[in-house]
Formats: structure tokens, sequence, C-alpha cells
DNA sequence: CAGACTTCTGCAATCGCTTTCAGACTTCGG
DNA sequence: CCGAAGTCTGAAAGCGATTGCAGAAGTCTG
């Protein structure tokens, strides 16, 4: 049997009452008495039940958090943040993996929905209809996509692709191309609006090889048209294409970076293990996380009161070892 | 406001016990009064609170998931497998990383163990007597280690590391060595007995590369002591680390396979992404988590009655580009 | 057709906690 | 020394569900 308040109560001589305010009202109650119920509370190992809580006060204290896809190395470390950030503020996290599944995602949603207090949403292509009305029964925040008045958290993506267009430009790229990820995603849309502006105020030229999977499969389908394109310098939608497409590159006899130049997004942990390794446009994921965390707690504490319930996060180019000067041909 | 069993009742001319079993137990109402109830419930979008119902039921249908650190790859895995299985029989799931601290671990615990029926942990190195402890009051499946009478699902190491020792000895190797992980890790220890075991009956000598953080920098940090030690052949503790050594292997000037051979353990994603690609015992990361919530769940539903309150999951050496026939000098 | 069973439904208690309300006791100004 | 204000504490209601118990209606048997 779990120690209940009552037990608490017997134990220090005093009622439920006084036991539940000498634990979250403290100053309501006399300090001799606080003492006196907190060490029974401790004395019996007492841990107050956030249902019963929750059923009366009306907040679970508990966050939902979900993801498309937990083996895409990019989630786990923003997981590991949103983690990190609720602990500290005393909060739990339902975690749910949609398997990059919309249908699948709308269940999880509603079934969480009722047992959180709010809800992290990482939908790279739900539909926007889905969101709005889920938007409007829940306090939530989405992470990497913007859409419409709904709180967000997402990377400030044109300044990274700018900094990446800049450094291939300095090492005399003229030709670059995109391997883009799913046509509806949106930081796909975000990207390469992104890569069109700067590599046009840069007066590069810019290929765009159609939509592939956010997967290495992804990256190694789009190699050989990269091949076929002629370009000395490619930027890819996120870190893992860019290592298959480095892997195929390879295999096809070219090298890197003498022959092309990738860069990809993302910052994983695998792109700085890869050979080459892998120049990247570096993502503070653990970051959004937290700061999903902390957008969502202070949307709960008021719930119009937010100025800005956007958060856009910096990025930073990291230059490594597979860019470098363009082959003089 | 949401929609409460009250609601429901008043719409479909009921009490809110009516409501209740035409839910939770149909056949003791009315077919009739049923249907109405369950029209009135889904027009009004009711969903019963869990809290509400886990009060007085005592069951949650949560499960908690505590892993030591989601960035290694293999837990992502582990926890889709859990994730999956846990949704397909309506159970929502607590995530909770560690960050490899057992103290936060411990908290961690303490926190879940009240909001769960039940706790999956993977803690290779927990203390033995705070899991005792723990075990004690909540009830709980290990995986990845084994301890006392504790129910766990753990991987057939012994398999996997015996296959990969026959493949070494069939490509004509005679002296491999062992990148070990956490000294205090249960499964280090028992791929190092494993390991010791098998290369002993195929009369191989074996160099222990003393221990190493489970992590990138751990393989790389093994490598040289392994190329001092004029082996042919190499197993790592995981994945990882095999990646790390195959990295410094190859800035030292060795090639793999020809100079060296090397095997991993895990079978992670990079592993077949990595050049050469890596030759592994390969985990079904998955299944494991699948089953940890079988396992879970049989013991929720008859505490004592489980026969075998173990599971080992079989290994299988995936071999790839890594091993190759052991060098003639 | 009365009495015994079934079958179905509603009342009310209850889970563990929070919170309003009011009472008991101090303290203090007049 | 009395009344008002202030400080603490406890009794009780209630959050949203489940469930034992009992009554109402219907069915069956002799």
């Amino acid at each position: 049997m779990r120690t209940t308040i009552r037990d608490v109560a017997r134990e220090a001589g005093v009622s439920p009452s006084t036991v539940s305010r000498a634990l979250s009202m403290p100053g309501l109650v006399n300090s001799v008495t606080r003492e006196r119920v907190l060490r029974a509370a401790q004395r019996l190992g007492y841990e107050p039940n956030r249902a019963a809580r929750g059923l009366i006060t009306g907040r679970t204290g508990n966050l939902g958090l979900i993801v498309p896809d937990l083996a895409n190395p990019f989630f786990p470390s923003l997981v590991k943040g949103v983690q990190a950030r609720a602990r500290e503020a005393d909060y739990a996290v339902f975690l749910a993996d949609s398997d990059e599944d919309p249908a699948a995602e709308s269940d999880l949603v509603r079934v969480l929905a009722k047992q959180v207090d709010g809800l992290i949403l990482c939908s790279p292509r739900g539909r926007e209809e889905d969101i709005l009305t889920l938007a409007a029964t829940t306090t939530l925040v989405m992470v990497n996509r913007r859409f419409g008045r709904v709180p967000s958290v997402v990377f400030d993506n044109s300044d990274g692709i700018r900094q990446a267009v800049a450094h291939l430009a300095a090492l005399g790229h003229h030709r670059v191309a995109w391997v883009g990820g799913p046509r509806t995603s949106w930081s796909n849309r975000d990207r390469i609006r992104a890569l069109r502006s700067a590599t046009d105020a840069a007066g590069m030229d810019l290929y765009v090889a159609g939509h592939f999977p956010p997967q290495f499969e992804g990256g190694i389908a789009a190699a050989d048209l990269i091949i076929a394109s002629g370009v000395t310098s490619v930027v890819a939608y996120n870190d893992v294409m860019a290592l298959g497409l480095l892997g195929r590159l390879r295999d096809r006899g070219l090298r890197v970076p003498q022959d092309i130049s990738v860069i990809g997004i993302d910052d994983i942990q695998m792109s700085s293990m890869s050979s080459p390794t892998l120049t990247t446009v570096s993502l503070t994921k653990a970051q959004a996380g937290r700061a999903a965390v902390d957008l969502l707690l202070s949307l709960l504490e008021q719930p119009d009161g937010v100025r800005k319930p956007r958060r856009e996060l910096p990025t930073q180019l990291l230059v490594r070892a597979s860019t470098g000067v363009a082959p003089t041909d």
C-alpha cells in the first residue's frame, strides 16, 4: 500500500489539509507544524499522487512530445533537451513516435492530449487543419515548423545556409546543387527558399535535385543525379542524406572535397565521424528542446500573455573536411 | 471544458454508472442502451479521464522507460520497440534519460514509479541494492542486464560472439583483441566472458584492451593500443566504438580489413553506412523493447504467475566489409 | 398467477488530493 | 478588559471516474 496524505497526517498528528498546505503552500502554515509534517512525510517516504492532485487542480504535471521518427538522429538530441528541461521544471514527459505516419500521429495526439498540460509537436508534414483543430483544444508548441499563429520553435535556416553559400563562394564554387528532403516538409521548403535566395545573391547557379526520403538511402539515390549535373558543390537537406551522398560519391570514384564539396544540415554526431568529416550547418537541437519546453511552460502560465510565441534559434556553419577549393577544370 | 462522463450520461439520458459500464464492460448493459451511450460519447468526443480512472482502479495505463543515454543509437531503437508495443496495448510511455548518471536515475525512478503501472529499466551500472529496493516496490523489467530474480530481457551475447569468433577463425585469424566498454556494465562483463570462452575454445589468443567509454571517442582511444598489440582482428564492445576504432585505424594508415579485421556489436544504422561497412553482431533492439513490454504486461496481470520472467533474444553475426582474411606476415 | 430468478439500471461511496469556509486561538489598539 | 484583526488549523465538498448494492422490470416455473 502506498502512503497517502492521511498516513502522513496521522503520523504528524495534524489533518490532511495541513499536510497538503505544508507541502504545496508553506508559509500558510506555522513553521513548527510544517517542520513536523515534513519530517513525517520524509519518514514515511511520502510522494503525493499526481493523478489525484491533477484531478482537482486540472494540471497533470506532464508534457507530451511527439516525434516522427526517433531513428533519425536529429530527434534523440531534441528529446534529450526536452527531457532535461522538463525534469528541471518538475514535469514528466510522455514520448510518442509516430513512425512518420500522420494518421498514427492524430491518434497519439488524441490519447496524449488528455493526459498532459501541453504538447510539443514535431510534425513536419501533418495536415494544417489537423494542427489547427489541435491547437484550439490543447496548448501546444511546434518544433521545426511555423504555421499560422501556432507557437513554434524553429531554426534560422536562412542564416546558416547563407553562411554555407558564402563558404562555398569563397572556395571558388559557382555551381551548387540542392538535395531535397520530403516535398511536404516545412523545413525543406524553408531551406530551399533560403538556399535559392543565397545563391541568387551570390550569383551562383543552383541545381535542384528533387525530393528524396530524408534518410541515408535518400542521399544515395540523389548522388548520381548530382554527378550528372556537373556541379562542384552540394548542400543536402540533412546530415544523414549528406552521409549517404558521401558514400555513393566515393563508390562512384569521386573524391570529396577535391572533386566535389558536400555540406549537410543538422550536425548529428555521425557527421564528425565520417570520412571525410562533414561540413554542416549546425543546429542546436537540445537547445531547441529546452526552448520548446520553456515556451510551453510560459504559455501554460499565461495563456495569452506571451508576447512572442515564436523562438528562432541561431545556426552556425561548421567547416570540416568535406568542403574544399572548387576544382579547376 | 472537457466533456465528462456526466455530460455523456445527460446526452444519452442515462446515469453515469451506465455510461461507465457501457464503455468498459459492455455485456453488462442492454445493447440498445449501450448503442445510445456509445453514440452520445461519439457525438461529444468523449475520452475518459485516465487520471480519474486510475485513482479508483489503481492502474494508470502508463509505463515508464528509463534509458542511460538516448544519444547512443542503441536506445532509440529500443525505445521505438517499447513505444510501438505499448501503444498496441493501449499504454502510454513515460520516457526518461538519466544521462548516464546513476544518481539522476534514482530520482527519476522515484518520481516515475508513482505514475506508472510498471517500469522498464536500462541501467547497466545502477547499484544492485538500489535495484533490489526498487524491484520490491514496483513491477519492473530490466533490459540488457540480468540480476538476481529481477525479470529481464537480455541478448544471447554468447551465441553472437561465438559466431563472430568462428568467422574470424575461418578467416585465419589467431590473435583477437577486445575493446572493452565500461568496467561496471553488466553486458560488458557478459560479453568479455563470452569472448574469452569462445577464443579459448578456438585456441586463439585474446588481448583485452581495458575499459573505455562506450562512445566513438572510446574507440578512438583504444585504437593505438590495438595497433601496438599486434593483433589481426578486434571485437569491440559496441558499434559506436568500433566505428571510432575504424576511423583512427585509417588515420594511422592501416587498411581494414586487409591489415586488421573489425567486428562490432549492436548493428546500429550507421554500421551499414560506414566505409568499410561494419561486420557486427546484430541485436534485435526493437524486438527487445517489445519483449520487455510483453513481459511487463504479463507480470502486471499475474504478479507471481509468470513462469519464466526472463527472456533471452537471439543474436546474429552480420558479415559486412570490415572483416577479411588474416594478413600473412 | 404468485414467487423465484434474471437482467438491467441508478444511487452512493470511494480513490487521494486540494481548497473554501469557518472556527479557535492570539494579539493588539482603545 | 473588550472587540477587531490576524494567524492557523480542521471539516467538508468535490475533481471524474468505477463499482457494490439494491431496486425495478421482465421472464420463467409450477
